[in-house]
DNA sequence: TTGTAGGCGTTATCAT
DNA sequence: ATGATAACGCCTACAA
């Protein structure tokens, strides 16, 4: 058979051979190099012989002279957040739709694996990447990142707190604020007894952000935060509706729940429900996220628009600038974050 | 400040050097190639010159003279289908999971960008990778596939019709099968008017298998397929809903409804409200992956177990064998999948 | 307009 | 037990 092997043994010597030419030329005519004065007729022949033998270029021979990769990580904190929400399947395919379309491959790194933190710092050691977007990240990292933002390493950290990270390029919401707009919604409707269920450990910044968000705005109307009024959940449906069912086992009045995001949200219904209780009439519930499904449920949940596949598509194209050696002034970017109300708050309530 | 910079211009020369011996000694060292018999001293001079200076051995020189990257990639078709359904974060999460516990990075790639094919192929012929994990391959893809394979590429493919990918390594699972049983559950409580709504347009492997398992149970039954109570959607909820009013507003009867995908079916079971229609009262539903949140839905949903975190830990683990060189006799592995029965499709109805 | 030669950082084959 | 030396495939001055 006569088909062009694209089995990618080839090397541009061979091209060179096959056009009658030398490696060098080669390589100015398939890198288009100007003002280098290549006939446009050689330039035919090597065309020619670089697609009859179905030739590309080797991608570490490639990289080890031109010290770039086109290659970039997304590094979440923790493989199992793929599973159990969907915040970050969009986020992933945000960066990737943008990185793509760009020229750049996508790495994408867990920060913690089974249980120890990953070596994601090998991969900027090792030379794998040219840039780095880091998600979420738990407190106990900021130092490796602050030291790679200090050497000039193109990075880009999403979801985190702006302090802890004030010399680091960053794509955000203001959490706080969010949090703050879906906590004083239910206040604005009546409710007086609000529970927060916070998404995550304690251990990531914005899970605090949330907690300080529903703090102020609980003092807003005068009131105190009641830590009893308060569980902190894992990502998943299930670990809000454990969360919830702790909550409920308190046996503090609760007329309405904040919850750290929509899949929590879901969970703690679902809890609720199991106890004989509807949504909203008995207890009104804003997500945070809103999930694709947030408007397919029932109730349909009212919650935070955070948008992370734009913040994913933001992200990499700032990424892809420091990569190309700019320095925009700004470093913090923050997007609006609506509230979506729907019908999981029901009606105002009278005060109780 | 004398910490070690790890930014990683270090070279092994330079290891070399502070250890006071030769870049190959280094190379020995660090790659501890027995019965070279190195001195344990010297070994520890190494050891400590490497660490001193944070050294971490460049990839794309390793990989140029090793031929091999330590790198898979992972092509799912479309980046869109990250956003709105979980089944392929959930594969991610597997296939991460395993491949970077045996020291491999995952490249996350669509095989479709921007509305054209994209090279994935590139990927292999550039050398960037060691091997190849791809899922729901559209039928205009199989030839590539089939190309990649006779090279003995290494290469897994997922979700994908056994019989045209006879010579390809794949996990699946036996959906025609499971298309089957979903149907046959609604058969058996009653139901004669059992509607379908595709995950996707027919051009993939997976929707059409569910077509065909759908009309096997129906004819088990004795009924004929009704095009009329077939639909098809596109991975997300809101297509799902828009095909659910598509079906109803075809005024066939219909009183269950065998759903491409959970995600669909919760669109559809929103729809099926919207229009005034109780789940599982009026119409029973069935869905298909069991995704997290189907337990915890209102009413929880009956659906299908694919497990396709499993499913990619599987993968992975085979596809790291093909690159090890290993050729296991079976081809394809096939898992089970159960049928989880909620509350979505109510108790049995009398015959109408 | 094209060819020659050196180097990117490793690994691996030889001598020593 | 260790150290030169030659690849790996590509890019890019510089020379012709």
């Amino acid at each position: 058979m006569n088909r062009p092997k694209t089995s990618a043994r080839v090397t541009s010597t061979q091209v060179a051979k096959l056009a009658g030419v030398s490696r060098t030329t080669v390589s100015f005519v398939l890198n288009d190099v100007p003002q280098m004065g290549i006939s446009e007729e050689t330039r035919e022949r090597v065309l020619l012989a670089a697609r009859q033998l179905g030739y590309v270029p080797n991608a570490a021979a490639r990289s080890l002279v031109s010290g770039a990769t086109r290659t970039v990580a997304l590094v979440v904190p923790h493989n199992e957040h793929l599973k159990v929400d969907n915040f970050i399947p969009r986020m992933l395919a945000g960066v990737n739709e943008t990185c793509h379309a760009r020229g750049y491959k996508v790495l994408f790194e867990p920060m913690i694996e089974a249980g120890r933190p990953g070596r994601f710092v090998d991969l900027v050691d090792s030379r794998r990447i040219d840039g780095l977007i880091v998600l979420n990240v738990p407190r106990s990292e900021d130092a490796h990142l602050a030291h790679l933002a200090a050497e000039g390493f193109p990075l880009v950290v999403l979801g985190s707190n702006l302090d802890a990270h004030a010399g680091i390029y960053s794509i955000d919401v203001d959490t706080r604020e969010a949090a703050r707009t879906a906590t004083r919604h239910l206040l604005a409707l009546g409710h007086r007894q609000v529970a927060h269920i916070g998404f995550a450990p304690n251990e990531y910044h914005g899970v605090s952000e949330r907690l300080y968000g529903y703090r102020d705005a609980l003092r807003e109307f005068g009131i105190e935060m009641d830590p009893e009024r308060v569980a902190f959940a894992n990502f998943s449906a299930q670990s809000g509706h454990e969360a919830m069912r702790a909550l409920l086992a308190r046996e503090v009045p609760i007329t309405a729940l904040f919850a750290g995001n929509d899949t929590i949200a879901f969970g703690a219904i679902a809890a609720l429900r199991d106890a004989g209780l509807r949504v909203p009439e008995d207890v009104a519930v804003v997500g945070y996220d809103d999930i694709p499904l947030a408007a397919y449920a029932a109730p349909p949940l009212t919650t935070i628009r955070t948008a992370p596949y734009e913040q994913g598509c933001e992200a990499a194209a700032l990424l892809v600038r420091l990569i190309a050696g700019e320095q925009p002034a700004e470093r913090h970017s923050t997007s609006p974050v609506p509230l979506i109300v729907r019908a999981s708050c029901g009606t105002p309530r009278v005060a109780a």
